[in-house]
DNA sequence: TCCGTTGTGCACCGATCGGTACCGAACCCA
DNA sequence: TGGGTTCGGTACCGATCGGTGCACAACGGA
């Protein structure tokens, strides 16, 4: 049964001229169930996304998927490399700019387009790959979400008390103010969370106070 | 048996005036078995710590551990507020100092020195408490760890371009300015996944790039 | 028509997860 | 010395985890 589905997805996904393998044809699209076992991992996690979350969204069996990825460890490997050459594609496109500041721009600006898009999972797969959790953590993820939010609020009031008392500028927002020391802030953690060392954070952080507080426009 | 041990240990953890409540005393010591969690789900998060990775960390049976706690997830807020007012306590210091310059100076020094102390976990409870992984994730950790680096020593190879180029002023460290960047992205990163919207962040990163390339000192 | 090869689906594996029932031990009070 | 109460340790629960064995289906080639 089922003999023309097969048919038509299978050669719809191989390209005219190609020889066909030997045995019996595989009945999805593989290039597809991978792009959805990228939204997946992207949105819970590498332990967060179970293997009946994956072959749920990819339509497949568990079997398929093992006949055609390997086992989870090597199809995240397959969904990461995927992921880099899509979402991730700013960093590429950054560094071939011509000048280092135009680097910049289209780098932090490429971040900020792929993890606030809002047709993919938010955040970036690379950072929360191993930061999003299953449905047992959804819990403490709201709140560890709302802890970091309640430290921006309290930067936010505080800044809000340094504009009355014209220690800050006029027409400064304080919640961008406080935003952007979260930002770096939570950027800290990550790369001390990668192994990188203190001297080298300290020097990023001089780097962010040589100008601050920044003006909202560059 | 072993009643020595739980007289000595249970009159040194309460105050000499206060009432023994009824019943058995506790054996082990209750602060101190939390600082244990805090360090464990530091480490690993909060679904890569399992019930035995906590009650071998704090010296107690699963029995003990809810009959005090609760359960994991009120143990877990626990450890939260305890991590708050210790290793986080640097985020109250800072808006408590006099100008909003200094405000910004003390949270950022604050959050590298917390997130880089060596005899503490790497990296921030409050953003890797859903990042880190048990052991089944510790493959794929590894894996995004270095993919981030690579992320790094891409700009990095662009910026010495640059520097050859004369399109950076000399002197300039580019592997610096590409840990900058890395930071604020991975920052921006963390705030989309916590909600932030794409018109925020925007001028977050407006920020960051008003004054670029940073000078090291400010 | 038969064979070799590959994909599919079902049922199942051992391990581990968070959580608990039960009973004896250790305390206070009467 | 005997209840009342809380704590500690063992042994266990159902659910879920990643992964697999096996029989059958669908293909190319002989």
């Amino acid at each position: 049964m089922c003999t023309d589905r097969y048919r038509t997805r299978y050669r719809g996904s191989v390209e005219p001229g190609r020889a066909r393998p030997a045995g019996r044809p595989r009945a999805f699209d593989a290039d597809a169930a991978l792009d959805a076992a990228v939204r997946v991992f992207w949105a819970q996690g590498y332990e967060g996304a179970s293997l009946d979350d994956l072959t749920a969204a990819m339509g497949i069996t568990r079997t398929s998927l093992y006949r055609a990825f390997g086992n989870k460890e090597q199809l995240f490997g397959r969904v990461l490399a995927r992921y880099t050459e899509t979402a991730a594609a700013y960093a590429l496109r950054a560094v071939g700019r011509p000048t280092a500041r135009e680097v910049a721009r289209e780098f932090l600006d490429g971040a900020v387009q792929a993890t606030t898009d809002p047709s993919s999972p938010a955040g970036c797969l690379g950072v929360q790959g191993a930061l999003a959790v299953g449905s047992a953590g959804t819990a403490a993820r709201g709140v560890l979400a709302s802890w970091r939010e309640a430290g921006a609020a309290l930067l936010r009031d505080r800044f809000e008390r340094s504009l009355q008392d014209g220690d800050l500028p006029a027409g400064t927002d304080p919640a961008l103010l406080a935003r952007h020391l979260m930002t770096v802030a939570n950027g800290v953690a990550v790369q001390a969370a990668t192994g990188v060392g203190e001297s080298e954070l300290r020097v990023v952080v001089d780097m962010t106070l040589s100008s601050w507080p920044p003006s909202p426009r560059g």
